[in-house]
RNA sequence: GCGGCUGUGGCGGAAUUGGCAGACGCGCAGGAUUUAGGUUCCUGUGGCAUAACCGUGUGGGUUCAAAUCCCACCAGCCGCACCA
């Protein structure tokens, strides 16, 4: 057959296409799969190879669930909401409408041309306002129920995107969109209240199949820690300043306080400070240092001492000074900490710094040479000495402390409340109106959705505000409780809003009533795989959980957790073997691969590079390799023969098994290589017969679906190679007579014998001790042992 | 510091329930076809002083047998991080 591809790929594209053999219908007798990739961004400058080898690993595994008798939602939609749109909006000055349809047109081509069997009826798209409106209304009930608040906090604000950011954006000091250093700014904003789903999506962990890696990193994100509050208070001034410890046994051990910067406390006791403009000084340079340089100075421990301000131990009543320093941090905790420089090292830091007593109260140490942080006994800790074993320790100082009235157990996350906000146009507007007497209002559901206004200029303003509200027609209305003048909420959704829940909108993308029946969400859910990236773990992956968790608890959906399975692909690194960059000019464009080599090619090379995922570079030559072999496949299918080939019934079995069972695993490297393989033994076999190539092009299908939908037509196949059942591998043919296995002498391989898989140990000792080389090693020796292991090895332990 | 992971030919990578290390592919070498280049096909390809011996980051150990299991290291990757 001559492989054309230029022509059949388009050919079966269209075929496929009008005869919609890959929409799932939501009535069926076969038990359902629901596959789901990451809906893309749909940026102008196109798909990227990256993409291929996301979308791929679940394109394989649902083609074979159709084969395999399954009914196969696998969608796909545009989450398109986001800075860059707006950012040429504004350069281009066009309209994010209008670039957003252009560049979710141009990628709906794109993956078209790749052959994937996504079901086109269930498109969707985040910025479609019959979208987004189901999006603001999950925003409304969190809302009502109190999830959604303003505060005027300490935010991660980007001086070059002028937007707040949430924790998860602006990970490791940098804004995720643009790699800015962030600053602290104060500023009232939404939040999302995620830290009250904290142990469901802890909980919810333990019912789900996420590969290790994942669960940790989200369990560390969360990372919920136990240990105890603690009251202490400040002498002469009747207050008491709250802490949070984890280790509550040390309590006889603290020295000294230390207070974040901003600690509200510091400004109400102003006057009693009597070295307030040092203090003040301390936490101007503070508010100055990003992010970046208050982590990079950890060795160096700076701070201010309240001077004329002292708290007491409550549990011996010393008297302790109290300090200010930026290595306490606001955002966890109280803000707080009682400071046991013996058994902390950023406390034994800071007091060697400061001057300050460092008193073991656990032994093991050397308190002259650093903080102790393992276990011992207990030592100066009053009713705590001599007791060596920490839980016990922390267990008696909880129940103390809770007889006194001084303080609790407690847990702390280290996840904080979402940051759900942007002060940009191209976001879902959201749905709140603010009433002088009312105070913050639900825009009625009934006026969902609440449309983004025409602006003239999408810019934002200088000091962080929403283009939004320049808009007096957009911010001024009335009040839906008391009809009275009210102004608009002019912030937009994060660009994470609409992906939080998008994968419920497929189930029934057009439903006017609903975010989806509940009847068709009953059929779908939960989602049977999603493949992803690493990069989403702790965002994406943490934020439509706990959507989900929100949704399931008022009742819109039928599952607790979402995803019943998640895996993540790997990345393709330039041929360099470094990250693909425009800079580094080692960007593939994939579309290049489909004109030079087809769409087949393609598909079956980024699969066939390495482990899915694993990295790994690209590599031109290699994707020559994968063209060879389809170029070898498509020449076979010219010389078949009617009869079987009975030497290669074996070997096609085995194949399927190792294909079918592979492709469980993701493993496609091992399933095409075993292909490949076949394929050697098909060229080396005096003939092929025309079903155990069928077989074989069933088995490649998933992969190479242009090329062997063609061959499948070529050999008189009716209708789609698609559509057609999987090949059944059956057990006793897998297994082959005769088998080659080890001969070894004192464990090493000396030669190789020739044996029935079922031959008993007398027969093989006997055929391997016959063989030459065998026997010129045993001459003369006893044998002290032989080990058979039928169909494996045979080994003689000689003297 | 905490958590997850990885070290195998010239390269990507197989083999991880202990059982012929290097499947499959790339590259390379030789040959065939071709006016030539490319394509395609055939043969070979871990090292080496080649019947032996040595080889899966290093050093020990268990075993008839170790890439695989155990102990101690070394190197590298990813995520989080002054988290109290």
């Amino acid at each position: 057959m001559k492989y054309n591809f230029k022509e059949i790929e388009p050919k079966w594209q269209t075929r496929w296409e009008k005869a919609k053999i890959f929409n799932a219908p939501d009535v069926s007798d076969k038990p359902k799969f629901y596959g789901l990739v990451e809906f893309p961004y749909p940026s102008g400058a196109g798909m990227h190879v990256g993409h291929i080898k996301a979308y791929s690993g679940l394109e394989i595994i649902s083609r074979a669930r159709r084969m395999q008798g399954y009914n196969v939602l696998f969608p796909i939609g545009f989450d398109a909401f986001g800075l860059p749109a707006e950012n040429y909006a504004i350069k281009t000055n066009q309209h994010p409408r209008v670039t957003t349809d252009h560049n979710i047109h141009h990628f709906s081509e794109q993956l078209k041309s790749v052959g994937f069997s996504f079901d086109w009826d269930r498109v969707i798209d985040t910025t479609d306002e019959d979208y987004y409106k189901w999006t603001q209304w999950i925003f409304l009930k969190l809302f009502e129920k109190g999830l959604a608040y303003r505060d005027k906090t300490f935010v991660n604000y980007c001086p070059s995107c002028k937007v707040v950011l949430s924790n998860e954006d602006s990970q490791g000091g940098k804004c995720d969109l643009c790699g800015s250093d962030v600053v602290l700014k104060e500023k009232e904003v939404w939040y999302l209240r995620i830290t009250e789903y904290a142990d469901k999506l802890l909980e919810g962990l333990e019912q789900v199949d996420f590969p290790e890696n994942v669960r940790a990193q989200e369990e560390n994100w969360i990372g919920k820690s136990k240990g105890a509050f603690v009251n202490f208070t400040i002498d002469g001034a009747g207050e008491t300043l709250r802490i949070y410890t984890t280790r509550p046994d040390t309590l006889f051990g603290v020295t000294f306080m230390v207070m974040a910067p901003e600690h509200p406390l510091i400004d109400k006791y102003a006057d009693k400070i009597g070295n307030f403009e040092a203090v003040k000084a301390y936490r101007e340079e503070c508010a100055k240092k990003s992010e970046f340089e208050r982590v990079n100075l950890v060795k160096d421990k700076t701070g201010v001492r309240l001077e004329g301000l002292a708290a007491v131990n409550p549990v011996n009543g010393k008297k302790i000074p109290i300090f200010i320093a930026d290595y306490v941090m606001m955002g966890y905790g109280t803000g707080a900490i009682m400071a046991v420089p013996g058994h902390d090292q950023r406390d034994y830091d800071f007091a060697k710094a400061f001057n300050i007593d460092i008193i073991e109260v656990i032994k093991g140490g050397d308190m002259a040479v650093e903080a102790y942080t393992g276990d011992g006994e207990m030592v100066n800790s009053g009713f705590l000495d001599g007791l060596t074993n920490k839980k016990d320790s922390i267990e008696r100082m909880l129940g103390f402390l809770e007889e006194k009235g001084i303080g609790e157990a407690g847990v702390q996350y280290k996840m904080k409340d979402w940051a759900f906000n942007r002060q940009r146009y191209w976001g879902e507007p959201i749905p709140i109106i603010h009433c002088p007497h009312c105070g913050m209002v639900g825009v009625p559901y009934e006026e969902l959705p609440l449309r983004l206004p025409e602006v003239e200029n999408f810019k934002p303003g200088e000091d962080g505000e929403s283009p939004l509200a320049k808009i007096d027609s957009f911010v001024n209305c009335t009040c839906p409780k008391c009809g009275g003048p009210a102004k608009r909420e002019t912030d937009t959704m994060p660009q994470w809003a609409g992906s939080s829940w998008y994968f419920l909108r497929y189930i029934d993308p057009k439903n006017d009533e609903a975010l989806a029946d509940m009847d068709k969400l009953k059929y779908w859910m939960p989602v049977d795989w999603y493949n992803g990236g690493m990069e989403h773990v702790t965002r994406h992956m943490i934020y439509s959980r706990f959507w989900h968790h929100f949704l399931y608890d008022i009742g819109a959906v039928n599952t607790f957790e979402p995803y019943a399975k998640r895996t993540t692909q790997g990345l393709i690194l330039g041929s360099d073997g470094t990250k693909m960059s425009k800079s580094r000019g080692n960007v593939v464009d994939p579309m290049d691969v489909v004109n030079a080599y087809g769409a087949d090619t393609l598909r079956t090379y980024v699969l066939f590079m390495g482990d899915y995922g694993a990295s790994s570079p690209w590599s031109e030559t290699s994707v020559r390799g994968c063209k060879r072999f389809l170029d070898r496949v498509a020449r076979l299918a010219d010389n078949l023969s009617e009869e079987t080939e009975p030497t290669l019934e074996a070997k096609l079995h085995k194949t399927i098994k190792k294909v079918t069972s592979d492709l469980e695993e993701m493993k496609f490297n091992t399933a095409i290589a075993a292909m490949m393989a076949l394929m050697n033994d098909f060229e080396a076999a005096p003939k092929v017969g025309k079903a155990q190539f069928i077989d074989f092009i069933k088995l490649l299908c998933p992969f190479a679906p242009h090329l062997t939908e063609e061959i499948w037509e070529m050999l008189g196949g009716e209708g789609f190679l698609s559509t057609s059942s999987w090949p059944v591998y059956d057990e006793k043919k897998t297994i082959e007579n005769t088998v080659e296995i080890s001969v070894q002498v004192n464990g090493k391989p000396r030669d190789v014998l020739m044996i029935a898989v079922d031959a008993d140990e007398a027969a093989a000792s006997e055929a391997g001790l016959a063989l030459p080389k065998i026997a010129k090693m045993t001459e003369g020796k006893r044998i002290v042992k032989t080990i058979y292991r039928p169909g494996k090895i045979l080994n003689f332990v000689v003297k």
